[in-house]
DNA sequence: CTATGGCACGGATT
DNA sequence: AATCCGTGCCATAG
């Protein structure tokens, strides 16, 4: 009976088809403010409370025991245990997650990237420049740049562009310093600026953001010292202080080995679709794999509204109606993306398990079209439920998913280490052949590629001065 | 002449 | 159909 009402509902196909696949291509954040709409506009959807485990106090999934406590004890260690898990609160990015109260907790106010600017900017603006602001922090892109340019800005509101900069200028010393900015350099330069009123800038320092940016990122000193006059060793400290204190993207979490201590704000706004941790942090318990669902408690139709169905007017019960639809539309169709991440991720953590537990150099090659042969999905489907979501490793890197499907990761990471450990320089052609004595066939055009990927200069700049 | 970076093409992936 | 990736060829720098 219950039964044939569901399934009617999910065969219902075109309409919930689709919508199965946009809840499949959304983030954790995403979703969360998806429900959080739907909650608020469909009177038939209801939550309901949040159970918790007796034993851990770790929120429970919306369906069946804990799964960390149910977990047999004696188990098959190599077996990950996988989950869904109702969100706990946002994470920090540290704790994990069972019994740990988050740090910094950001979903209370989850705002988003132009409210936060715009909040803090308000003051400072007249009133007729605040709607000016809004517009610009519309604007932005996923790193915080902006994807129009002042003077279009300035015609779409018939002001003068001096006054527009004017304002850019100022939103720029909000919070992720550097904030509609045009480009990675021009944040930085703003980052220099709100750093100087504290602490010492190293001569040069402008100026080398300014112009001589992607040669430093080649690490390509001596270059910038020559065009600079200057020395290589003041350049090199230059450089230094900008890995160490300036974020080129100031909205975007910074992930990989890129560490930056000023980045308080930016980093809440993105939270990782999944963790991946040991049981309790201790490497010998089994991994575990956390879905975060950012719902607490259990999402149903709600039963009252139903049942008033009945004993309401003609007119009403078809509103009414549509509303239970939706309600229920919407919750299959959440359990069908939670299922099919659940799938995914199963699969992802078996193949890529050395890949997570000793990093980059265990990569395996793997292509979204195998995994969905495997899982028996259409590409498509992997290919949504990967793009744009992050996955939070045991060593507490956030890393975007796709990178489970980077062919070249270990490859890059094998010549990364056989040039950190080289004692002459290695040029290209070399680091070919040796690739080769190992079993790997590739052109010497692509380990240049992938050298200079890394960030790697080449050979003949490469001479051992190790600083 | 050797080592690299740039451009662009073709096949694989999404 | 659109994009990404590995490569080959060629120009350039040293």
């Amino acid at each position: 009976m219950f039964q044939n009402q569901w399934q009617q509902t999910t065969t219902h196909t075109s309409a919930h088809l689709a919508q199965t696949m946009t809840l499949l291509s959304l983030t954790a954040a995403e979703l969360q403010q998806k429900i959080d709409s739907e909650l608020a506009n469909n009177p038939a959807l209801e939550l309901v409370e949040e159970r918790r485990c007796p034993m851990c106090k770790r929120l429970l999934p919306p369906f069946g025991p804990c799964p960390i406590c149910s977990q047999p004890k004696s188990e098959n260690s190599d077996d990950p245990i996988v989950f869904i898990s109702p969100r706990e609160d946002f994470y920090t990015g540290t704790g994990t997650g069972i019994s740990e109260v988050p740090d910094e907790p950001y979903a209370s106010e989850m705002i988003d990237l132009p409210t936060y600017v715009l909040k803090q900017a308000a003051a400072d603006l007249k009133v007729e420049d605040r709607l000016i602001a809004a517009y610009i922090l519309n604007h932005l892109d996923e790193d915080g740049f902006l994807t129009i340019t002042p003077i279009e800005v300035a015609r779409y509101h018939h002001r003068l562009p001096s006054e527009i900069q004017e304002i850019i200028e100022l939103l720029k010393r909000c919070d992720p310093v550097g904030v509609c900015s045009a480009h990675p350099a021009e944040a930085m330069l703003a980052q220099v600026e709100s750093l100087a009123e504290n602490i010492e800038i190293p001569a040069f320092t402008r100026e080398v953001i300014k112009d001589y940016l992607p040669k430093v990122s080649q690490h390509h000193f001596s270059d910038i010292a020559r065009a600079l006059k200057s020395s290589t060793q003041q350049i090199q400290n230059v450089a230094n202080f900008i890995s160490e204190n300036l974020n080129p993207f100031p909205a975007r979490a910074h992930w990989g080995d890129v560490r930056n201590p000023n980045a308080s704000g930016s980093e809440a706004f993105h939270q990782p679709d999944v963790l991946i941790y040991y049981l309790n942090d201790n490497p010998a318990n089994p991994l575990v794999v956390e879905i975060i669902l950012p719902v607490r408690g259990t999402l149903k139709v709600n039963q009252l509204f139903k049942d008033a169905l009945k004993s309401v007017e003609e007119e009403h019960a078809v509103e009414w109606k549509e509303d239970i639809e939706k309600a229920s539309l919407l919750i299959k169709c959440i359990q069908q993306r939670s299922n099919a991440m659940k799938l995914l991720l199963e699969q992802l953590v078996v193949l890529q398990k050395d890949y997570i537990i000793s990093g980059d150099k265990k990569m395996v090659p793997l292509t979204r079209a195998k995994i969905a042969e495997e899982l028996g999905l259409h590409e498509s489907t992997i290919s949504r439920a990967v793009s744009g979501k992050t996955i939070q490793l045991p060593n507490k890197k956030i890393v975007p998913m796709a990178v489970f499907f980077d062919r070249s990761l270990s490859l890059r990471t094998v010549i990364k280490e056989m040039i950190e450990h080289e004692n002459t320089p290695l040029s290209d052609s070399e680091i070919k052949e040796k690739l080769e004595e190992e079993g790997v066939s590739i052109a010497r055009r692509t380990v240049a590629k992938y050298r200079s990927m890394e960030g790697i200069l080449p050979a003949h700049l490469r001479s051992n001065s190790k600083s």
